[in-house]
DNA sequence: GATGAATGAGGATTCATTCAT
DNA sequence: CATGAATGAATCCTCATTCAT
């Protein structure tokens, strides 16, 4: 790989460093509150310099959504998870879940204003909420299938169970739990208590009860 | 040019008639995202009027997040779910899940605009989110204990499970049924089999496997 | 003037009351600060009853101006110094002048919230200057006139003086107390106080000297 | 970093230009009566410019009334007539009050829609009226006081009068001069027979007839 | 007549975007 | 390239004025 000129990879720190300052504002004020003027400052550049790395401030925006759904989306993220996959065969469905939860959380916490930012801008704009489905929803779906797939043929998964149901159950129940840390401020060990109390509640709502373990 | 005089119980429409297009605007382009000028044209009326009835774009919003709070919230609404609760003893679990989720989502799908603008507005304001935490979620947990408080007695309720863990997780998977029902357009009919299905994987969550209790 | 139909006093009523709160709310606000609504709350009356009586705002304020001038330099008010001057033949002028100060200052008390208002439109409008010159000014002097005729004739006012400038002078003079009583609440003794001071400069600046006084 | 090699001075004059155009504005239409689109247009700038340099609509107000302030009751304005003080000793109470006033005058004229603006808006305002009693008038009366201090030390003036009400009576006069000539576009040669003729009657309206000097 | 709700042109102010330096 | 002053369209809001009741 040949070094770029200096010129060029300053150009590409200040255009992350834009980004990560309109996340950080967008996310405290929502995107149509927010001024250039604020990212500007938040990113220590002067307000023009936003337009020669994003033409537009909807461009701005949409840059944050592609990063998101490429970061939460792509292989390199959904890569933590898939190793668990790859490695569940014979785990206990709970000790999975708690694995996955917990590596999705801990890339929560570090994206959450960004996810924030995103999902308010879905709720406005369908295509984002596309690309949502298209490249986070179904990437994840694919990657976890396995597990369950596992847990069907073993016999262990209840019947009548839809993947869709399982999976937006999941998500859902998972989704409420992180939105409650995030907003009350849960500490590390309740936490983790609730985590495993919803895990529990989830694993004996999707196992087969055949008196194998209690 | 004044027009449109109307008697003095039609007043109190105007008022309801912006409040209604102030949250179908909004509920279109976010709070900040629309302007007046667009609810206006929107209620039929004439950008002033807004103001006679609001006197800031603020208060409008304050108003819609109040009258979902207070509808949300209030009796008249929680009562269908009360009505369930009483109802409840002796009947299965999941035909009472069922009947409250009927129940929410009726009310959902007729406030759905305006759940999305509070929710939305909810992620940047705190006070928003401990006015609905305050009166809507506690309201609606008091609301259903009795339901759990007789499966525990009953002996029932698996044991472990944290009644905060069981709301927050039946609302979790609630939620995101009823929000992909609402961005996808599920028909009636699916809608109502994935519920069947949510609902049999909380129940079977939630209750001991000992068979009937006699 | 001659006297209208009841129903035509009546609205006079109406009218001078409307008059009267506008008064009062320009001279508090001034006229592009102050709104027709104030008006109207002051007034007592419906904001639509205004223009039944002035068909704009503009036309409020015009009838102010008239009103004070007609009222300032009109017969009615005047004939207080005409009477004042009729008799004050073989007087002292400083008696003279002491009685006509108290007799303005009396009007301008009362009118101190028109005053202020014409004072203050008549800076930016050059017809209410020359309305005030041709109506006010030159009918108070007129009226004076005989005072310093007969000071004149009997040699004791100091010759050089032209009468336009005394007329400025006093009026400069008496206008800097009355402000000044007026804005700072002086009492109604040290107003006396001031006033005899006042007048006793202005005299010795009048009067010629040859004559001993006693 | 943000260097000015020129810009400093050139904000300095946008600045300026536009607190010219204010006054030039405000003095013809009033505060309120002006719109802050007159004023950019005055001033040859884009509307949103002026709120670069003020905040708010007010904020130009109070820039002009402070400048106004510092101009008239700052040293350097005032040094002017501190000269004539100062080098008053010994000369005719008319010569040195002629010399006040031509310097007011001249300072008067190129202020004059400055000082409308200000004096209209003490109308309205007390606080401005105080600045205008602490800055200008309690200043200008210090810097005059020894003139009349030598005239008393001397016997020359006339006893009984306060030098309040001295002050008073020649600033009304004075006023009611400036006033004239300003709205009536009163020649040169006219004002100065005028302000001759005012400051005689002054004169011997403070003057003790002792027939000693002359 | 009197009312005051409705109007909408117009005002102050903001802010994304441009461009000369 | 970076800057930030300048821009002016767009926004929220006001208020004189009208008119159906």
């Amino acid at each position: 790989m040949a070094r770029k000129p200096k010129s060029a990879e300053e150009n590409m720190d200040r255009h992350d460093e834009i980004l990560a300052a309109a996340v950080s504002v967008f996310s405290e004020k929502g995107y149509s509150g927010a001024t250039t003027s604020q990212v500007a400052k938040a990113a220590g550049v002067a307000e023009g310099t936003i337009f020669r790395y994003f033409k537009t401030k909807k461009e701005l925006l949409s840059a944050i959504v592609m990063t998101f759904i490429s970061s939460l989306g792509g292989d390199i993220v959904l890569s933590g998870v898939e190793k668990i996959v790859m490695e569940s065969d014979g785990k206990d469905l709970r000790v999975v879940l708690k694995e996955i939860l917990k590596d999705r959380l801990r890339l929560l916490h570090r994206m959450m204003p960004v996810f924030q930012v995103v999902l308010t801008e879905a709720l406005y704009h369908p295509e984002i909420r596309n690309a949502l489905h298209e490249n986070v929803l179904k990437r994840a779906m694919a990657t976890v299938q396995p597990v369950f797939t596992r847990l069907e043929e073993s016999g262990e998964l209840r019947s009548g169970l839809s993947r869709e149901t399982i999976m937006r159950t999941i998500i859902g129940a998972f989704a409420s739990l992180i939105a409650q840390s995030v907003f009350t401020g849960m500490s590390e060990t309740s936490f983790e208590a609730e985590a495993d109390c919803t895990i529990d509640l989830l694993y004996h709502g999707l196992i087969c009860k055949k008196e194998k373990q209690s």
